[in-house]
Parts: C-alpha cells; sequence; structure tokens
DNA sequence: GTGAAAGCGCTAACAT
DNA sequence: ATGTTAGCGCTTTCAC
C-alpha cells in the first residue's frame, strides 16, 4: 500500500487543526459531502498531484492510471472545487454581461445570444442590469469583480460609473454600442449609418423630404445620434435641409411614439409623411395614434421602425424596419471577450455589425 | 513596529517556493496588480486577521485602528480575493437561475424580477437557458454548480436532467412552475385555475358553453395542463362538457394560434366562439387570422390571452388576459432561494402567487 | 511517470 | 483588542 494512503488517512483525522471549517460530511445538516481531490487521490492509490495531472494535463500520465483515476472521479462524482481552482489559476470561467436594462424584446434578444456563446465557449454568465440601482443609497453591487474574468458592458448615456470602475479593476472588457477601441478596449458596434441610409432613401422614394421625419429615442443615446445623424445626411443629401421638428427625441417608448403623433396629428403634419422612428415601440406608438385618427398606413403615412424586433411582424400592417442583429451583438461581444481573456495582449479592436432595411408593409403602397 | 511586518516583508520576498503562480505586479501584460490582505495589513501595521475582522467583524476592532485600516483599504482599493473567501465560507453570493429559454416577454420579465431581488440581497445572479444545450455531445456546462450558492430551476417540462442534477448535487434549490414542495423542494407556483375560471366564466356570459375553446401550449407543460384542466373544470360545472376539440394543444407560440384559428375558420368555428388562448402570442395568431377571414373582434369573437405580456396592450383590439405576475415569480423565487441557502433546516415551501382576469376589449362588447 | 511540498488569499480558532 | 497559525482544495514546480 502506497504511503500516500497512510499519510494522509491517518494525518488527517486525528491532526484536527484549530480551525474547522465546513462540514466535509457533517450529518444533521444538508451539506454537500463534498468530495475531494484527496478522497480521489486515496481512493485511485496515487498522489493528488496526478489526480490534478489527469483533469488538466492528461498526457503527463500513463494511460493506465489515469483510466484508473477516471474510474475513481466517476464513481466518487468528484468535481474539483472551483473556488480552490480560481484561487491558483485565477480564473472563474465566468463573465459579466451589464445592460442598461434586461427588459424587453431588445435586451432579452441580446442576452440570448450572449448566453449561447458564452455556452458553446464554456464560460457562464452573469447577468447583471443597471436599472434597479442605487435605490438605497451608495452600495452598488458592482458585478462582481474578482470573480469574473471578464465584462461586457452596454454603456447607453455617456461614460457611466460602471464603465469607469470596469477600468480601474483592470478586468478584461467589452463595450457594447460604443466604439471605444482607440481608447485600448474592444466594442461591438452596429452600423446604424447604413441601415438608416436605406430607411431614409425608401421614404425619400415616395415623400418628399420636407415631410420625412426622425423619431428617436433619448438624444444623449448613441444610436440614436448615429441614427438621427445619418437621417440628417441623407435629407441634406437629397437638397433638403430638414428643419428642428423633422428630427426629434423622445424615448425608446411606445409611449413616447404616441406622443410624437399626437402631437404631429394636431399640426395636420401625419398625412403625407414618412417616419422613420427609433426603434420599432415608437414606430408602434405612431401607428396606433395613426390608425385611431383614421391616418391610413401606408397609404397616407409611410412608418419605419427600427431593431426588427417580433413587434414589427406582430402588427398589422406589418412593420417595415431596420434590422439590428441583436443576437448577433450578444455572441460578438462575449466572443471578443473571450479572446481578450485567453490573450490580452492582443490589440483592441471593433466588431461592425451590420444593419439593413427591411420592406414589409407599412412603407410601400400606392401613393397618397 | 510589530514583528509581523518583519516576519512577512522578509519571509516573502525571499522564500520564493517552488510554486510561482498568477503575477503579483507582473509587468509586460496587463494583469491586476491585485493587492492582498497582505498589503493591507502591512500598510495598517496591524496583522492580516484584524483587517480580516475590520471586514466581517469589525465590532472586534477598537474603532481607531479599525479607522487606520479601512483607511488603508480605501487608499490601496483592496478588494477580498472571493476565490480564497469562497474557499473557506463556501460561499460566493452567486444564485444560479436555468430557464427554458430566456427569449420573450415572459422570461425576461421574469428575469427582470430575479435580477431585481438579487441584487436587492446583494447576491449576482447567473443565467443559463437549456435551450442552446446538447448539440454537442453530452457536454452539459451545468450552471457552475460548485459555484453557486443556490439555483432556480423552471422546469417545464417533466423531469428534466437539470432538476435530477440538482438534486443530486444537493445544492439549495428552488422550482418554478412545479409544486414539489412535498418532496422537500421549495416551490413557486402561480395559481392558474383563479385566473382561467375567471376568464372561462368570463366568456361564458356572452358565449354558449359549447362554443368555448381552449387553446393550448405543451400538453406537457405544467402550467397548460393546469389551465386546460380549470377550463375543462369550469364548463362542466356550467353544465356542459367540452369535447375534444374545444381543448387543443400545440406551441406557445404565435404560429400555433394561427394555425388553430385556420383550422377553425374552415370548419366555421371562429364566428360566434370564445376562446382561451394559452398565452397572449396564441392569442395574437387567433387575432390576426380572425381579423384577416373578417370575423370581427369582440363583436363575432372573444379572445382571451394569458399572461398579460406587453403584446395584450399593444394589439388592436386590445387584449383581454390573464394576468401572471411574471416578475413577482422571479422574485420570490430569488427570495425563497436566499432564505434556503441561509437557512438549510428550514421547512421546505410552496410559495402561491395570484392569477387575474384583466378584461380590455377583445372579450366585451356587444353580442352577436 | 509520479510524488512531495509550497502556497494562492483568506477566515477563524486559539493564544495572548 | 490584537496576533499567530492552520488549513480550505487546488495547481505546479522540483526532485526522483
Amino acid at each position: 500500500m502506497p504511503k500516500s494512503d497512510f499519510k494522509y488517512h491517518a494525518a488527517v483525522p486525528d491532526a484536527k487543526g484549530p480551525h474547522k471549517p465546513a462540514a466535509k460530511s457533517d450529518p444533521g445538516n444538508g451539506e454537500r459531502p463534498s468530495v475531494s481531490i484527496h478522497d480521489v487521490a486515496d481512493a485511485a492509490r496515487v498522489s493528488i498531484a496526478t489526480v490534478s495531472r489527469v483533469m488538466n494535463n492528461p498526457r503527463l500520465v500513463s494511460t493506465k492510471t489515469a483510466a484508473r483515476v477516471q474510474e475513481v472521479i466517476k464513481k466518487l462524482g468528484y468535481v474539483p472545487n472551483p473556488f480552490a481552482q480560481g484561487l491558483i489559476t485565477r480564473e472563474s470561467r465566468v463573465l459579466g454581461i451589464a445592460l442598461p436594462d434586461i427588459y424587453g424584446e431588445f435586451y432579452s434578444e441580446l442576452l440570448r445570444g450572449a448566453d449561447g456563446e458564452a455556452r458553446r465557449l464554456r464560460y457562464h454568465l452573469l447577468v447583471s442590469s443597471e436599472s434597479h440601482d442605487d435605490q438605497e443609497e451608495g452600495r452598488r453591487a458592482s458585478p462582481a469583480f474578482g470573480l469574473i474574468d471578464g465584462l461586457a458592458v452596454m454603456i447607453t448615456d455617456a461614460n457611466s460609473p460602471l464603465s469607469r470602475e470596469a477600468r480601474e479593476s483592470a478586468i478584461p472588457t467589452v463595450v457594447l454600442d460604443t466604439d471605444l477601441h482607440k481608447r485600448g478596449v474592444d466594442s461591438i458596434v452596429v452600423d446604424n449609418a447604413k441601415g438608416t441610409r436605406e430607411a431614409t432613401q425608401h421614404l425619400l422614394e415616395s415623400v418628399p423630404p420636407s415631410r420625412c421625419y426622425f423619431v428617436g429615442g433619448p438624444a444623449e443615446n448613441f444610436d440614436t445620434q448615429q441614427r438621427a445623424g445619418a437621417f440628417t445626411e441623407t435629407l441634406i443629401a437629397s437638397g433638403c435641409t430638414p428643419d428642428q421638428h423633422q428630427v426629434t427625441f423622445g424615448q425608446y417608448t411606445l409611449e413616447w411614439g404616441r406622443q410624437w403623433a399626437l402631437a404631429a396629428a394636431s399640426h395636420h403634419t401625419l398625412n403625407g409623411s414618412g417616419v422613420l422612428a427609433g426603434n420599432d415601440e415608437i414606430a408602434c406608438g405612431i401607428m396606433q395614434v395613426a390608425e385611431d385618427s383614421g391616418v391610413e398606413i401606408p397609404r397616407q403615412l409611410r412608418v419605419i421602425g427600427f431593431d426588427d424586433t417580433r413587434l414589427a411582424t406582430l402588427v398589422r400592417p406589418r412593420l417595415s424596419t431596420v434590422r439590428v442583429p441583436m443576437r448577433e451583438v450578444g455572441a460578438a461581444a462575449i466572443r471578443l471577450l473571450v479572446q481578450r481573456v485567453e490573450d490580452r495582449t492582443a490589440e483592441p479592436t471593433c466588431i461592425h455589425l451590420p444593419t439593413a432595411l427591411i420592406i414589409r408593409e407599412s412603407s410601400v403602397g400606392p401613393a397618397q
């Protein structure tokens, strides 16, 4: 019998240290019996080093020993303690993702993409939305810095405290929706300009430039700005400089769409117009008001949404919209993040994802 | 000068052990400089034990010392290493939540509730959807057992492998949507029966029982079964035993709603009927087909959805629906889970959350 | 190919 | 009130 067997078995049960931490097989409460690398080593009559090798670098172990150890591992249901592993390797295979909110089709789909990709790459995903923050003083439960290997942040508004924190904690980070790669941060951005141009040009096919409107989300929002910018440029290129009423900002909500449309209707500007909304919800709000006030879509009013959420195919008439590959955004963020985690010396990059106009019913048909 | 200062400083830099793990302040790559409890202890001229006490049990330390240590902690930006902590305390303050999918209003809202509650209780949330599984053999990346302190599982179909795993790993678990508290598992369930009864009775006010339909999701689904059951019972109570066409099962998708409605329309059963859909999406599908085939809602057809997602207020006519407090479900799950994590001896309980009929436009109005 | 041993950073018993 | 120390479970040199 190898000495390791003797040593461990003999030494441990007697040599009760002064510190008696979590139960090993404590009866009376429902603790996990928790089999450790020592248990495996003992049962397989090898040292813990060998067990470790079998798990992390099997080619350093003879096939025969490896097989025996594997068998014991299986029989005992051994799973390495991630805390102990992390203490040495400084890796948890957990990635954080911080979103401004996790509500609605948009974030939901993004998260789905991120989750799928993380799984594929054998990482776990720790989510955290910012929305519920700050109610109670400054106890900002930042997304487990120290535990996570990397963080994907979506920064909608300028420089949120979170991004600063991330920078300071020197943790691998990728930013969604803001191109910061010149500042040394990997980023994923969506090519808002392309889709916006296509949509605006599509509108201009049947609506005079002076009757085209952009109904955006919050003015501070990065996407909003790009979309508004591309809209304006396209109008200018067509020979019409839009006035201030043609480009407005509000919220990314259906309610804001309704508000805008109500105001527009009261100025009689709905009929004969074309509007590009900042997202599908806004577009839906506009469509609702139009319908309620007897303005026919698309005959009297053309409307195009943004994002291509399921909403777009749910409403009638079906909503033309600019598709944003939200799922791919989430997936790309994780892919890039993992890349960075596994090689921190790589050059910061920025992945651009395309947008494209999808024409459905709300923007086509016989001109008025 | 305390001896600890001498000991640590003198001993460590020279006594380079055989094992040289992760860089402490490795230049050349962008590692975190990582300040440890020792650094704080040194700088504050106390032992590491005192630093630990300041963080975990301040009342054991004199106010003066505590203040000094706190200052150093702040100056150095010290954050305890969660791996080292977890190794001893066996807690990570990370909770797992496993959902069949994370798509759509429903799961999105549930997740939002869970996230908010987790934050409130100072836990982190590790999500994982099952949908992306199993593509590549059996590499089931279970939700970080060993790392998480507890797991909230939503079991839609009978006994998924996940729930078994959870049981085996002896980790605190709460189950969503299936009452298992008799089997010793905390659970959160929604009182499907109440809302379903209300909805069915509401339908019966204007539609004869023989013209009432339940268009459910998957037959294996727990919620579906309860809803179908309550529907049938209510019909029976009103003196009509529903035939097999009146209670059907499919998917929780808009498409299934369309299919059902198409089939129904071809049998001329749409006009003059009342239908309770398994969820809002199905209801929307039915409404679309009805509209397309010229059946007016609510005049010729009454429809009620289930869940009260935003869809319900988006469509026209606005959808009557049975509200399910998805957000509260998520929050309650986390609350219960944390309770269990912090006291494993408590009796398993089952939290019931109510549902309630919300009457909007799709189910009321002048009878035909 | 395998084992011995150091030590990651921390908490908690024990000693003072 | 504070310090000393063992040890959580693991990975990894180093020696054989």
